[in-house]
RNA sequence: GGAGAAAUCGCGUAGUUGGUCGAGCGCGCACGAUUGGAAAUCGUGUAACCGGUAACACGGUUCGAGAGUUCGAAUCUCUCUUUCUCCGCCA
C-alpha cells in the first residue's frame, strides 16, 4: 500500500511503475483513485463544517437548559435538526468513498526499488550470484524420498492415511537431522545479533487480512472452525502482527529478530500439491528472520538478510545462488526480493530454498507499525523478511549434497554437536 | 468452561443522576528562569489521525474496539476484545 499523497502528487511515477510491473489493466485506477479522494474530501469539508456547526449549537443548548430556558432552547434544537439530514447524506457518502479509495489502494502495488529488473514473469528472473561449487557425482542421485526412506528416515503411506497427502512422518536419524537443521539454524541467527522468539501459532483475522491479500489468504490459510483464528502460513505473520498499531522510538530500532514455528499451507492454486515427497507440503517448519528498521536502512539490512541464510546453507556444505525477482514476479507489496536457490546435483538445477523481502513502508502503512523521531515526527517503519531455512525442503538439498557412492550422507561439522557427534548417516 | 471486577492523554490516577470534559491532578519529558555549575525551586508546554494552510491559524474524529439512544456520550444500552480475582480443568 503506496501513500495517497504521494500517489495524488505523483501520478505519472506510480503510472510507470504499474507499467514496469506489466499491470496495465490497473492503469485507470490512478485517475479513479485521485478524482475519488478528490470528491472524498469535499464532502469531509462540508461534513466537517456541519459537525463545527452542530458542536457548537449543542454547546449553546447545554447553556440555555442550565439556565433553565427550555423554550429557547428547543428552538435551537429545531436549527440542528434542520441540517441532520445533510449530514447523514455527507457522512454515508464520506464512508462509501473511503472505502473505495482504501480498496483501490490496496491494488495499486508498490513502487519498486530502481535496481529491479524489468520482466514479465518469473522466467525472467536474473542470477545475480552463485556461491560454492554446484558439483555433479559421477553416481546417481536418487529422488530425496529414496534416500530418505534408504535410512528409514521417512513414512509417507502413514501420513496419508492420517492426515492425507501433504504430510509426512520423518523417522530416526532424518527426523534428528531437520531437529539439528532447526536448531542450528536458530543459534547460527543467536550469534548474528538476531533476538529469538517462539510466536504465536494462530492469529486473529484482523491480523491475517493486514498482513496479506483476500486472495492469498483464500490460497494459503487454514481457518479453525467456530473461531476467529488462522493457522499461520509462516511465522513472519505473528512476526510482523507482534508490531500492528504501535509507535517505536527510533533508538529503539531496529528490531531484528529470528523466530521458529510451523507453517501451514493449504497450497490451493496454481502449484497445489503435486510434487512427490516434501517439497511442497501442507505442513512445515521454518526458521524465519524479520526487521523494523528506519527507512534509510531498509537497503543495508536487505543485503545482510540474505546474506545470513547464504553463508548458513554455505557451512553446510550446499551451494547455492541468489536470484533477483524481476518487477513482473515481484509481489505487489515488495519493493525488491531476491529468492535463495540451493543446488539439486540430482536434477542439474537451483531451486528456492528461502525468499527475502523488503517491503519498505508498504506493510507498516497497513498495519500502521510508526517509529517516533528524535524530532517527535511520527513515520512509517520499513519491514523485511527472509526465511533463514525451512527443513523439509532443505533436506532435499542437504540428502543430495551430502550424499557419497555408497549411500551415506555426511553430517557437516557445524551440525555434529546437534546430531551427536555424528559424522555421517548410514544405513543400518 | 463458570462467577465477579475493571479498561481514561508516556506512567499513575480524577471524572458515571449525559451538557463550558479532548478531559483535572501527580509523575515523567521538553523549553525557559534562578545558579559559578548542578540539585532543589518556580514558570510554560507536553496525544494520535484526517481535512485545511506556502507555513501558521482553524475545523473534524478518537476516553479498549464496534454498533446504538440523544440536539449533545468518558458518562446510558448492546456486542466483542483484553486484564485482574475466585472456582473448575489441565501440559
Amino acid at each position: 500500500m503506496i501513500d495517497l499523497k504521494f500517489l495524488r502528487e505523483n501520478p505519472e511515477v506510480v503510472k510507470q511503475n504499474i507499467r514496469n510491473k506489466f499491470q496495465d489493466s490497473k492503469l485507470p485506477l490512478v485517475d479513479e483513485v485521485i478524482e475519488l479522494d478528490d470528491s472524498f474530501r469535499k464532502f469531509k469539508l462540508e461534513g466537517d463544517t456541519l459537525r463545527a456547526d452542530r458542536n457548537k449549537l449543542s454547546k449553546q443548548i447545554g447553556t440555555l437548559m442550565a439556565q433553565g430556558k427550555k423554550d429557547e432552547a428547543e428552538k435551537v434544537k429545531a436549527q440542528v435538526s434542520a441540517n441532520a439530514q445533510r449530514l447523514a447524506e455527507l457522512e454515508k457518502l464520506e464512508d462509501e468513498y473511503a472505502g473505495k479509495i482504501k480498496k483501490i489502494m490496496m491494488t495499486i502495488p508498490n513502487i519498486i526499488d530502481p535496481s529491479v529488473p524489468i520482466g514479465k514473469d518469473d522466467s525472467e528472473n536474473v542470477e545475480v550470484q552463485r556461491f560454492g561449487e554446484p558439483k555433479v557425482p559421477d553416481f546417481e542421485i536418487p529422488y530425496h524420498t529414496d534416500i530418505m526412506e534408504s535410512f528409514n528416515g521417512i513414512d509417507l503411506d502413514s501420513a496419508r492415511r492420517v492426515a492425507g497427502n501433504g504430510f509426512y512422518y520423518l523417522m530416526g536419524d532424518i527426523a534428528r537431522l531437520h531437529s539439528a537443521v532447526i536448531s542450528y539454524a536458530r543459534d547460527f541467527m543467536i550469534n548474528r545479533g538476531f533476538t529469538y522468539c517462539v510466536p504465536p501459532f494462530m492469529i486473529r483475522s484482523d491480523v491475517v487480512t493486514g498482513v496479506m491479500s483476500f486472495a492469498e489468504m483464500d490460497a494459503m490459510m487454514y481457518k479453525i472452525e467456530g473461531e476467529d483464528l488462522y493457522l499461520i502460513g509462516t511465522s513472519e505473520h505473528s512476526m510482523i502482527g507482534k508490531f500492528i498499531d504501535t509507535i517505536t522510538p527510533e533508538e529503539e530500532l531496529p528490531k531484528t529478530l529470528t523466530s521458529y514455528s510451523p507453517c501451514f499451507r493449504k497450497e490451493k492454486g496454481a502449484h497445489g500439491i503435486e510434487e512427490r515427497g516434501v517439497y511442497r507440503i501442507h505442513q512445515f517448519e521454518k526458521q524465519e528472520m524479520i526487521v523494523v528498521c528506519k527507512p534509510e536502512d531498509s537497503k543495508m539490512w536487505f543485503d545482510k538478510l540474505w546474506q545470513n541464510t547464504v553463508d548458513l546453507f554455505r557451512s553446510m556444505d550446499i551451494p547455492v545462488r541468489t536470484l533477483e525477482c524481476c518487477s513482473g514476479d515481484l509481489a505487489d507489496l515488495k519493493v525488491k526480493s531476491v529468492d535463495v536457490e540451493a543446488w539439486s546435483p540430482r536434477q542439474k538445477k537451483y531451486f528456492e530454498v528461502g525468499s527475502c523481502s523488503n517491503l519498505g513502508d508498504a506493510q507498516a502503512r497497513r498495519l500502521r507499525i510508526r517509529v517516533a523521531g528524535k524530532d517527535g515526527k511520527k513515520y512509517f517503519a520499513h519491514t523485511l523478511n527472509n526465511t533463514v531455512v525451512a527443513p523439509p525442503r532443505m533436506l532435499i538439498a542437504f540428502l543430495e549434497n551430502n550424499l557419497n557412492a555408497d549411500g551415506s550422507v555426511n553430517i557437516p561439522e557445524v551440525l555434529r554437536p546437534y546430531m551427536g557427534g555424528m559424522t555421517k548417516i548410514v544405513k543400518k
